[in-house]
DNA sequence: GCATCCTGGTTGAGGGTTCAACAACAACCT
DNA sequence: AGGTTGTTGTTGAACCCTCAACCAGGATGC
């Protein structure tokens, strides 16, 4: 084990100023949908999922990997959103193993009256505060973060494989 | 109303692949930190600002807002983490509603034996993949979301002062 | 064919968060 | 003093997520 690198008094600040940032930003989005639409934002993501897939399915693990989301978590909300009406589960036909979740009529319906009100909140209050040139460098740091835990993912995997 | 002003493509795939890094980051992060410290982020969060509050110790309303938590939560989080044996509640003098969260000794060792391991993710996953520039910018924008929250929030407050 | 392993999906328990309701106290005003 | 209002903190129910365990079915090897 090598020493830890410790943050400077410089990269706190701005460390912590970031997660002060994400964590208001996402509960105020949560927030929103929530009370305007009852539904918590990993719902609305699944259903705009659902929404953009050809035929308004998906198998589950396919729907999994669109959201980022666990097997486990898709199932429970699947489960939840099923009993709301929003969506139903088929059968899978090649592969008697798997299902798939399709969005229903009033599945369809919900997404597009919480759309106005969640795009609203994201455009007040990332794109509207935001340059031109900032967005830009979101962009860039958006992708580096990603791919470093990408790449964090692929060693773990390797380092299960070595056994 | 006005017209919603909906997502360009542009804007869309700024959007979906901050939210993206965001989620995964914070999901790497916690995860981390329950499996090598049995903590998740925010109770991190709590033990940190008591351990840097005079006499490892502050009120529950302050505790709330320096780690941007509400009330509730944090009862409950302190319920726990007193349970654990890492903080412990004091009576105020001053104030007979009020409530002090302190830190324990084994708190500050169980903070201690945390820290490392979480410094060390933030750095790697952070700090290692965004140049000094883009860090730069990110704190200008992490500034700027959270004004604009603040902003909204006094807003809301306005109105609801209006009656 | 069949044993083994892997994958897809579900389930239940445990724990964290939210929300609304509440109790206790402080502050203020008359 | 006494009533009203605001603040502090807690509680319980409902909900969501995580983790580990599990079942069913495909895939591979012999």
């Amino acid at each position: 084990m090598s020493e830890v690198r410790w943050l400077s008094a410089e990269e706190q600040q701005v460390w912590r100023g970031f997660m002060t940032a994400v964590t208001k930003f996402t509960e105020h989005l949560d927030r929103q949908l929530q009370r305007d639409s009852g539904m918590p934002m990993a719902y609305y993501e699944i259903l705009v999922a659902l929404s953009e897939a050809p035929d308004r399915a998906l198998r589950m693990s396919e729907l999994a990997a669109v959201c980022h989301s666990s097997r486990s978590r898709l199932s429970h909300a699947v489960a939840r959103l099923e009993k709301e009406g929003w969506v139903e589960r088929r059968a899978c036909a090649s592969d008697r193993r798997g299902s798939i979740a399709a969005l229903t009529g009033p599945g369809h319906t919900a997404l597009e009256s919480a759309a106005p009100g969640h795009v609203t909140a994201v455009r007040e209050h990332l794109f509207d505060v935001l340059t031109p040139e900032q967005l830009r460098v979101l962009a860039e740091i958006s992708h580096a973060v990603d791919s470093g835990l990408t790449v964090e993912c692929a060693k773990a995997r390797e380092e299960l494989a070595e056994f």
